[in-house]
DNA sequence: AACAGTGAGGCATAAAATGCACCACCTATG
DNA sequence: CATAGGTGGTGCATTTTATGCCTCACTGTT
């Protein structure tokens, strides 16, 4: 209904950088600069003020801006308006999630949703990627979120974000201050990921014997939070993406380097709901929100944000 | 910088009528129509019930009209505060245009915006078409409305609308009740159209020759008021647009039927500009103001309005 | 001097919007 | 009962727009 013209300027204000609104957005920068461009043209000033730093905003930015957020303010309350038309505000809904974004993002979603909808109801367990397109597709469960490595057949991507897989380390270790890491840095080192708790290997370990195998070898665990204590122990480095730590880096209590390799830097993290069945209003609603909110994380490979 | 939805919508609810609306807003039913459901897809809720005479809002479509309408009004508040930093509040504009636009119409358009911006001064001048599309091009004149029947190469057309000629009658005449007229049902009256004043034939005059010689003769005029004083005594048809008799024909003191004539339906009248030179802002303002004004017209073909 | 970060532009491709002609439907009106 | 004019909806071809990759120019930092 909206044009994206507004979110976009909007996220570039928060950011203060086209190309960082852009990650956020998860689109490139081109598009939200050329967005911003256009409609400069249009009204016939110029919005931001380029500088090598990034962007700030003009008088008529601020303006702008203003009636910007406004509008999606009222275009927020008239969802809402709507939804009690449709009476959407109850229901049960079975999340199936990999491990890592139950740590943080999704009580996060949870919380927030749970509080304009208090009348819906969850189910959140965890599993391995394979397993949730599968239970998404046969309709075990609602909504999952899971890397979209391999797409089951029977499920359709709702939305999908970048997600690189790098080292976790504490911000003291040698290898911390690296832009990047290749496979062959990591020989020798105590690593710490995951496993399957019935034994398989992992969508990580998968690829990664595929491409060292004599890393595969270290300490494995299916628990998230064992991993993290190990961490942040100084005791081994983590394989991971950023998502299941990503409290503890913005708050410099941890670094991630991601690792220079074309499936793990390529790696997406999606919500997925099935193909086939329909999907009922307050789905459609968690889904959306679940959508958002993984839209405004920073997975990609750039600083963890400002201090 | 919005999408063309709100702008549709909120017509469309003024209308009662998709097709309606479509022709106010100078664009074809299927886009307006398309647009519609396109955005009751994304927020799966009806927002217009459909009948056989149009359509009506549904509660959502209430809702959702309040946003639209909301944000348009924002919208226009935004742009004024834009004009105050960028000081477009002062300046000279020169208008020409052809005789039929300064009964009604540019006046409305001038006292409107006067009102908003009333530093901002006028002149305006009538001559025949070509010569205005010389004047512009030439810089003389900033802003001219014409016909575009033939687009001088130095003018850029800002606006266009479809603008018919058809007779203009009272309507007690037999002729009144037709949905339309070709030329050889005019043979034998007495018509009444427009001759430049320096004795060149005017565009229509000259489509006329082309199509019916034995028709150019009767009553010329180079003031639009002297022939409409001949119509409303019942005297002579005119053989005008519906531009200049908009309002007589809104009351239904005039009536309008179009004649079934490829040139002449064909015809369009337009804002144009210079293509060259650089349009100031004030010149951009009052030019999107008419165009606006322009497209709001129904100038087809159809029914004179809601009685 | 080298490097990482910024915004902007060219170009090819993917996606969307638009209009035409047509359909199905309803309703007045002979 | 037949007809004509009005309504919204749709398939198709076309044009227009949006998007992303790559590259450039510029700036501040190391």
């Amino acid at each position: 209904m909206h044009s994206t013209f507004m979110r976009y300027f909007d996220e570039v204000a928060r950011q203060g950088s086209i190309r960082k609104a852009a990650a956020v957005l998860n689109v490139s920068s081109t598009t939200v600069n050329r967005k911003i461009i256009a409609t400069e043209k249009t009204i016939g000033v110029l919005l931001l003020e380029r500088t090598p730093e990034g962007v700030t905003l003009t008088d008529a930015g601020r303006i702008v801006l203003e009636h910007c957020r406004e509008t999606l303010n009222g275009y927020e309350r008239t969802k809402m308006m709507l939804d009690d038309i449709r009476d959407l505000r109850s229901g049960h809904i079975n999340i199936c999630a990999i491990d890592s974004v139950t740590y943080g993002l999704l009580p996060r979603i949870l919380l927030d949703f749970n509080s304009v909808y208090p009348q819906i109801t969850y189910s959140v367990t965890t599993a391995q990627p394979d397993d949730i397109m599968e239970a998404v597709a046969s309709g075990i469960c609602d909504i999952g979120i899971t890397f979209t490595f391999d797409v089951h057949p029977g499920v359709r991507i709702i939305s999908e974000k970048g997600a690189p897989i790098g080292i976790i380390m504490r911000p003291d270790h040698p290898l911390a201050t690296r832009s990047s890491l290749s496979i062959a840095d990591l020989d020798g080192l105590k690593l710490v990921r995951t496993v399957d708790a019935r034994g398989r290997n992992s969508i990580i370990d998968q690829a990664f014997t595929g491409i060292a195998p004599s890393l595969s070898t270290n300490c494995f665990t299916d628990t998230l939070h064992v991993a993290k204590h190990m961490i942040l122990a100084g005791r081994s480095l983590g394989v991971y993406t950023q998502i299941g730590f990503y409290d503890e880096i913005q708050q410099r209590r941890l670094c991630f380097v991601p690792l220079q390799q074309d499936v793990l830097l390529n790696l997406k993290i999606g919500v997925v709901m099935s193909a086939a069945s329909g999907i009922s209003p307050p789905e459609r609603l968690l889904g959306n929100e679940i959508k958002r909110a993984l839209a405004g994380l920073r997975l990609d490979a750039a600083a963890p944000g400002p201090a």
